[in-house]
DNA sequence: CTGTTAGCGCCTTCAA
DNA sequence: TTGAAGGCGCTAACAG
């Protein structure tokens, strides 16, 4: 399998290297004629330049890293596939990596993507910890943190681009509350994340400002899960519980909830509603129906890619942008309003 | 971001690049002592090799590639994703990109991907046209073929892992056969795809012999999609008919048929069996819960991995492999047994 | 219009 | 144990 090489080319068409090279360029100071013979040269051996001798003097390689963390979630890798199909557009490959912070890969998949020299790195990664690496490594090289964001500590310097996740956390909170919930459950706070932590804290004001009770199941895990959902709700339900409504902080785990639910016979949105987040692709199936918040990953994966492009192009470190996606309520069936009935027992 | 090199470390060293070089990869033939101090510079400079330019010398890039059609699909998506995590252990990066043949960007897919200098490429496509491709490029760099076979034409000179789709097809009309079903509807078969060609070839072959009738619905699109399986089933739904079971080609299709059914209070399983075939998460979901039969993904990833890898060290263009895995029934909830009812009738 | 020369950053002989 | 020289495949000044 030994690759012909521009050499080679000049070598058979009885030309230099460099008249090759611009034939294969679209140079304009050459013969016409003599590009045709060459291309068709080129053609006919098979020859294909090697974008590695390219990018060692061009230093730039168009490819993209992506690190995903999670990568079993529906949500990441809906991200992933977006971003993969707006960087080709845009004349970019990507570089697809996974890992989650702890596990002690995070960090040889940076060095390797940076001194893989791709021109930019998307992190899809919501936990605190990749703010460490964002931090260590964007002096290096352009990094975009995706789906996560922190702005309760505003000091960040980092580039990201998020769904506003206290925003969604208050519109979940406001959207119970209106269909005349006061206890309410808080399901799956997860505290090593920062999209969680953000989810949570919007959902605890609004609930205070609005005189709403919450209590909330903790995730000790490092995901969110199905299975945890389903271990979170079967503690609830197998105890004297008050909650009218239930907010999982992902979809996932909404759906865990729907398990328990079913295996206990309580009927969801009858005896309790249940709201998710995210709007994975599972959320809208038929006998599914499950209402939730929706993150737009087309959007998150379009606009991530461009602010990278942004940053590659402009080279300038100093400047930091964030942007929010606000989330979108999708209503279906799993929640329920109880206003009548409240109404009508007081 | 201009980055420091091996020359940059060996001027502040004091010594020449090729002991930085050496101290670098770990060569016996240099003093430990200096070794350690040019370590320790290149980690206080944040000196990372650069691996292009490595790679032009080696040849080699440990990076693989990835083509994959139909991104949006689970099965595919998952496929990658395993696929990943596979490569990841044995020290492969992967770059991935997408596309359907026949949109007219794989060409140029597996045209970037040489000239990137993958060491090998992995392709997820089931249509017939992936053969042209592979013949035409496997001399360039070892290709396999993830996920779609056709044995049919036992000539094709591939490499490939795959589903065994025509024994699929025959367990399918024999599990059907077995609960009681002699009337039964093929939805969803795509010309275009070899998958479902054999899956439809093994289901007729299975049933012709055990006597049972097969109606087939076709697919007419290139992607099996819930949207298709929707179209299909209300179709099949609306007229009068009398199968008492469907057989989806793809569990995406059997989840549109499942929505079909809903609404037109067709009730699963108790008027109508539905049978699937991918096992896609989805499929074991509460309220869900598709008997279907399983194409273990990450045992077609890691078997495809390490197939490619072996083409990789041996360099040998001339031997073929076709790896074959047997799918696996799952029983759920969406077929069942109509034996008595017959029995009584007859 | 075409060729010559000099690298990009690294590794690999071959001498010292 | 270390260094100098050459080259991987390509592009980018310069001359002709």
């Amino acid at each position: 399998m030994r690759r012909v090489t521009i050499k080679d080319i000049a070598r058979m068409a009885g030309v230099s290297v460099t008249t090759v090279s611009r034939a294969l360029n679209n140079a304009p100071e050459i013969n016409e004629e003599t590009r045709q013979r060459i291309l068709e040269l080129c053609r006919k051996e098979g020859y294909r330049t090697n974008l590695l001798a390219r990018s060692l003097i061009s230093s730039r390689t168009n490819v993209i890293g992506v690190v995903l963390s999670d990568i079993a979630g529906p949500f990441h890798a809906s991200l992933a596939l977006h971003i993969e199909t707006y960087a080709a557009q845009l004349g970019y490959q990507v570089m697809l990596c996974s890992g989650q912070p702890g596990d002690g890969r995070i960090d040889g998949l940076f060095d390797f993507l940076i001194s893989q020299r791709v021109d930019g790195i998307l992190m899809t990664n919501a936990s605190n910890s990749a703010l460490e690496f964002l931090e260590r490594y964007q002096s290096a090289v352009p990094i975009v943190l995706l789906g996560a964001f922190a702005p309760l500590e505003s000091s960040w310097r980092i580039n990201s681009v998020s769904t506003d996740n206290y925003v969604g956390g208050q519109l979940a909170a406001r959207y119970l509350h209106d269909l005349g919930h006061r206890e309410v459950a808080y399901l799956g706070m997860r505290e090593g994340s920062a999209t969680h932590l953000l989810r949570h804290r919007g959902f605890l004001d609004a609930a205070a400002e609005l005189g709403m009770e919450v209590e909330t199941a903790w995730n000790r895990e490092s995901h969110s899960t199905t299975e945890m959902g389903y271990y979170l709700a079967r503690e609830l339900f197998l105890k004297p519980f008050r909650q009218t409504a239930v907010f999982a902080a992902s979809d996932l785990m909404a759906l865990g909830v729907m398990q328990a639910a079913d295996e206990l016979d309580i009927a969801i949105p009858e005896q309790v509603s249940l709201l998710g987040f995210d709007n994975i692709d599972y959320a809208a199936l038929p006998k599914i129906r499950l209402t939730t918040f929706s993150q737009r990953t087309e959007a998150l994966a379009r606009s991530g890619v461009r602010l990278l492009m942004e940053l590659i192009k402009s080279g300038d470190g100093a400047e930091f942008t964030q942007r929010l996606l606000t989330p979108a309520l999708v209503q279906r069936d799993t929640c329920r309003s109880i206003r009548e009935e409240r109404s009508e027992r007081s």
